[in-house]
DNA sequence: AGCAATTAGATTGTGCGCAATTCTTTTTAG
DNA sequence: CTAAAAAGAATTGCGCACAATCTAATTGCT
C-alpha cells in the first residue's frame, strides 16, 4: 500500500532512530572505557556494581543472580561468568543461599566496596568531558525511560 | 569536595543515563529479533544492509569496508567476519578493488537488492508494534544524534 | 629506483548478549 | 510420600565489539 519513495523513508528513518540507539550506546561505552580501564574493569562490570552498590543503602529481598537479572534486563548466561570474573577479581563473593540451594547470594568484599569511590569520579569526569547539561542529559533519560518501557 | 550524598546521587544518575542507553538499544535489538530472524538476519547484518540499499541510491566514492566502518562506527575486527557471514548467505560479494589490491569493495548480489522489499516491512511492523508517535521516535533521534557528536 | 611510512584489511584473543539446553534443588499434586 | 512440575543457575554455542597485532599494498621521499 505504500510507494517504492515511502519505503526509502521508512528505511531511513529507521537506520537513524534505531541505529542512533545502536552507536549512542557504544560510544558512551567506549567513553566510559578508559576510565574503567584504570579501575580493572569492564562497561558491564561497573554496571553490575553499580546495583551492587546500591543495594547496601537499599536491600533487595534477596540480593541473587535472578535480582541482578532483572535490574540489568539480563540472564545468567551473562551473568554467570561476569560474575566469576568479579569473584577472581577479589570484587564479590557468590554465596548459596541457605535457605534454598539453588540461589546464589552476592555480597561486595571490602575491596569491592571500597571501589565505589574510585567509581564515583568516573561519571562526573565524563559529565564534565562531553559538555552537556545536566538538564539535557535527564531529558534524554526520561525519554528512554519511555521507550524502554514500550519495549521491555 | 562532594559530600557522600553527591556521590550515591552521581551513581544514581549515571545509572539511569547511561544504562538507560545500554537497556534501551539493547531492547530495541530484541524486538527487531523475530523479524530479523524470519529473514535470516542479525540486527547488524541488518545494519549493514540498510546502508548497502542506501547506496544503491546515493554511492559513495568507494564502496569499502572502510566507508562501511565510518557509516556504522565499526572496525574491520568486527565487519570482516560479518560480511564473510552475508557472502556465505549469497547477499553481498566483496570483491577487490582494481585500482588498490588492499581495498575489498562491497557489491549487492541480486539476492540482497531483493530482501531490501521485504527488509522495508520490518520497521513498520515494529513501529505500530511499539504504540510510540513518529514525531516521539524523531525528537529522540535528535537528541540521540546529538548525544553522538558529542562522545564520538 | 629504493626504502621508510602509511593505509586497508585480516587475524587473534577477550568479554559480553542471548537462545537453548542441562543440572540441581525445591515446590506442588495426587 | 512420592512423582511430576517448576524454579534458579550453569553450560554450550554463536555472533558481535573492540583492542592489538599482522600482512600486504601503496605512497612519499630522496
Amino acid at each position: 500500500m505504500s510507494s517504492p519513495c515511502d519505503l526509502e523513508a521508512q528505511l531511513k528513518l529507521d537506520n537513524q532512530l534505531c541505529f542512533m540507539l545502536y552507536a549512542c550506546s557504544r560510544a558512551v561505552t567506549r567513553a566510559y572505557r578508559p576510565k574503567l580501564d584504570a579501575l580493572g574493569l569492564t562497561y558491564p562490570q561497573y554496571l553490575v556494581l553499580l546495583v551492587l552498590w546500591e543495594w547496601q543503602q537499599t536491600p533487595p529481598a534477596q540480593a541473587t543472580v535472578k535480582a541482578l537479572g532483572e535490574r540489568l534486563l539480563l540472564d545468567s548466561g551473562t551473568l554467570t561468568p561476569l560474575l566469576k570474573r568479579l569473584e577472581s577479581l577479589g570484587l564479590v563473593e557468590r554465596r548459596r543461599a541457605q535457605h534454598d540451594e539453588r540461589e546464589r547470594v552476592l555480597v561486595l568484599t571490602e575491596a569491592g566496596v571500597a571501589l565505589k569511590s574510585q567509581a564515583a569520579e568516573v561519571p562526573q569526569t565524563l559529565l564534565c568531558e562531553s559538555g552537556a547539561s545536566l538538564e539535557e542529559l535527564a531529558q534524554l533519560r526520561d525519554q528512554l525511560a519511555v521507550l524502554l518501557k514500550r519495549f521491555a
